[in-house]
DNA sequence: CACTTGTATGACTATACGCGCATAGCCCCA
DNA sequence: TGGGGCTATGCGCGTATAGTCATACAAGTG
């Protein structure tokens, strides 16, 4: 997506659109967020989010797959870790958004 | 979401997934291409598309409200232009994640 | 080998949302 | 002021997917 004048292939912005997707839903943000914080084990997500212990199982299988996380097996336990920083960043591009759309809405607000 | 210990609070979450999910639609990113390419009508936009009249005005509706587009009127036509290159940024970082990804299975392929 | 614990997966429901069609609203111009 | 293009919206359909329950599978332990 150059400045200006070249447009992305249709692939391309599905590949895109695709990963969005995945930072699309509250729980695979939440569980991220989680283990950012360090390895963590599956019991612990549970009691951290109170998700159910499938659906955590098929959010990180997701995430797994783009390659956001990465799991280590300790016997029958599985240590979940997140892998690399790239949703931090994208996370802090859309908060400094946000800040600056709620900083101009407030200066409306006060002109008026 | 910083280094390791703030986990954002539930609603950024929610701010957050709400704005990824803007993205994870082939159709709104194709929608914010064009336009970065320059003020447009949506006659324009109908034909380089192919989508629908009512399902373009519905997409950027949504863009505008989470203030990713502008439009100015002319007349009975709306001019409609990309705001901000946030969504470039967004876009760069995540083909740059997809980029190194696809090389380190290469990698993998030419070690085997 | 049973038994317990921990994880992944098939089947299912509910809900959200992408689309298009038809139409209502809007704005300009004769 | 009525008529014709342009845009927004109510409605319906189909599909995708979040989330749960039950269950199969893997792995350690007596």
């Amino acid at each position: 997506m150059g400045a200006a004048g070249s447009m992305p292939s249709p692939q391309l912005l599905e590949e895109y659109s695709q990963f969005f997707r995945l930072l699309s839903e509250p729980a695979r943000l939440q569980l991220l967020c989680h283990l950012k914080q360090g390895p963590t084990d599956v019991a612990t997500l549970i009691e951290a989010t109170g998700f159910s212990q499938s659906h955590i199982s098929r959010q990180l299988g997701q995430l797994q797959r783009a390659g956001l996380v990465r799991c280590d097996r300790d016997g029958a336990r599985t240590i979940w870790q997140a892998e690399g920083d790239l949703v931090d960043e994208l996370c802090n591009l859309v908060q400094s958004r946000l800040k600056q759309r709620l900083e101009s809405q407030l200066q409306q607000l006060e002109a008026a």
